[in-house]
DNA sequence: ATTGACCCTCCACTTACTGGAACCCCTATG
DNA sequence: CATAGGGGTTCCAGTAAGTGGAGGGTCAAT
């Protein structure tokens, strides 16, 4: 595959591709004309970082998530607390996420179209 | 107040909050000695952004966000929508997350200790 | 008078890309 | 065969949203 191809399988601009490649993500092959030939596995790992940075991990996260994708002795205890660490990191994201929907969808509820100056939604957003 | 009073009841570092005031959000007086003084007003803006922020808005949603909590108006259906796609965003921000914390306590629970190289939760992982 | 905690500005660096310029390669068509 | 298009390549600059540090002023207390 060229760049072009996997970049529309993976659903990362080409750009950012060659970027992962900087940054020692990937190492595709070259063909003798110079272009970047991708295998499968670096279409995978690249799906998989996608994935990740789409959902707020840094690439430092991605390196730590990807060696847990591709460690074959997973099993260890060191691999599983990160993946139970990066657990929690979503679930207080989750939490945070659901509490701004409250006060979002208060705000469009019970604020639209009314102009009292004390509004108590108004005073919950900015208190302190 | 001087910027550390607001920077410890706000949670943002001074350093941010100096940019913020670079980048238009507050302006707040100077005293004579050129310390910034700051009012409640400017804290609970800075608050408010704060908490934005921390969801994952931009600086640009941020302006739109607080024109929501400043305008007097806010009755009108533009507003009203703004916020509707903010709540938009949000949920499926949530659902983004959800669906990534299924697929790492799969890991979690069912590869660890398993050394078959054929794992389909791994599978799952990389898939395009 | 000096110490320490504050505050100031300005400049450089960071992260994770993104855009653009300038150029090469491949295929297809007039 | 030329040339047009749609790939690909490198490198350099710029972005967002801060963060770190240098170098220096201010204030309250000892």
């Amino acid at each position: 595959m060229n760049i072009g191809d996997v970049a529309e399988r993976s659903g990362l601009p080409s750009k950012t591709i060659r970027y992962y490649e900087d940054i020692g993500f990937i190492k595709p092959k070259r063909s003798p004309n110079g272009y970047r030939h991708f295998e499968e596995r670096e279409l995978h790992k690249l799906a998989f970082i996608g994935r990740a940075r789409s959902l707020g991990f840094t690439i430092e996260d991605c390196r730590t998530l990807l060696a847990l994708y591709e460690d074959k002795d997973r099993a260890s205890a060191d691999v599983k607390e990160i993946a139970r660490q990066n657990l929690k990191e979503i679930d207080a994201k989750i939490a945070d996420l659901k509490a701004m929907r409250v006060t979002l969808s208060h705000l469009v509820d019970e604020c639209a179209g009314d102009h009292r100056p004390d509004c108590p939604i108004l005073k919950d957003l900015g208190r302190v």
